[in-house]
DNA sequence: TTTTCATTCCTTAATTAATTAGTTTTCAAA
DNA sequence: TTTGAAAACTAATTAATTAAGGAATGAAAA
């Protein structure tokens, strides 16, 4: 629709240099406007997400961030425990927002935390048995809510989605590392 | 692993009552574990999407929610513009918050906000040439962390992760309402 | 009509949530 | 040892929400 510059990266097509997308794999007749449907509705999707996070929260008495807290504990507890760190990392809060939720949940008797014997500075968190007691009497309503929320998830796609979302939460790690490393290299050039 | 009662709705099998869905279709062996995983990549996707949405912002001298707002005031605006609660619904920001950061992108010559005149309670949201202009420096610097954010999705699959992305919102939306409705009357039972 | 009531949209004020900045302790390397 | 870095925590600040309000609309009753 504008001018038409060559890109160097597809010498074949007049792409609008305004494109938030330039694979060619992901564009539609030279439009991003799909692709852009598509981020907007992932966009609502998360957002959706983190408001039925909430709902399952105050069922159990828990804000939403607490609640998302202890099942990334229960899920990344492997044998002894997990880190504050990996469950900030996982989650983009910050350590001390962290470090302030579980020491609530600790209060409450939902997660234990224990000091990692091989090294002093680091901590263990683990969901306690009272933790899971709670997780399970959400489970009734949390499974007709999760049933209606991935209805579109068949037999024959679940194992396709499933794939899809593993690629796409590795490519995003990847992504928000080469975001951090572009966008601070255009700061010191200012 | 516990107790084997029996479902009302699974009565040809044996289900644990703590499972978070129910639907055969996303169980693997009467194991919720997949469906899980696939939830925790899903949520790690998404916290990934929101800190490359900061760093876009940072690079054009925005917060990571102020670009957010601004591009879906762009994607929603249509002929008129569009409502500021239009964009906390589809944020999921409480109306309030939204009428601040607009506010603060009107200021700075990003967003034109002009009284709907068919009903003056609202308001009509529109987004800039200026801002126009912005969000087309950071073009370049978007399609590189896109190309590599969506490597996953191919010329091949797209289509299919489009259609999905489409339909989990809409799902989505019927369930956050569901998880209203089954919270609320639960406070209510107490 | 017109008046009243209930509702909706946006905004301002007060409160809570979450982050950045700064400490302490520990570990690992020189 | 000592230096540097890393994990978790505490304090101070900023971000975002809930609560409360004012103004406009629409519908129902007088």
């Amino acid at each position: 629709m504008k001018n038409s510059p060559v890109d160097l990266h597809n010498l074949e097509l007049d792409l609008d240099p305004g494109l938030t997308v330039s694979r060619e794999d992901l564009l539609v007749d030279g439009s991003d406007a799909e692709f852009r449907a598509m981020v907007h509705d992932l966009l609502a999707f998360a957002a959706r997400l983190e408001q039925i996070r909430a709902r399952f929260g105050r069922f159990i008495g828990l804000s939403g961030v607490q609640y998302t807290i202890l099942i990334t504990i229960r899920q990344l507890q492997g044998e002894n425990g997990v880190g504050a760190k990996a469950i900030a990392e996982h989650l983009a809060f910050s350590p001390p927002f962290v470090t302030t939720e579980t020491t609530r949940l600790v209060r409450l008797g939902l997660v234990a935390k224990r000091p990692n014997p091989e090294d002093l500075r680091r901590v263990y968190l683990t969901v306690t048995d009272k933790g899971i007691a709670l997780l399970t009497e959400l489970a009734p309503v949390q499974q007709e809510i999760n049933d209606l929320l991935f209805e579109p998830v068949t037999g024959d796609t679940f194992e396709m989605v499933r794939r899809m979302a593993r690629d796409l939460r590795a490519s995003s790690e990847r992504a928000a590392l080469l975001s951090e490393y572009l966008t601070d290299a255009g700061k010191e050039e200012r």
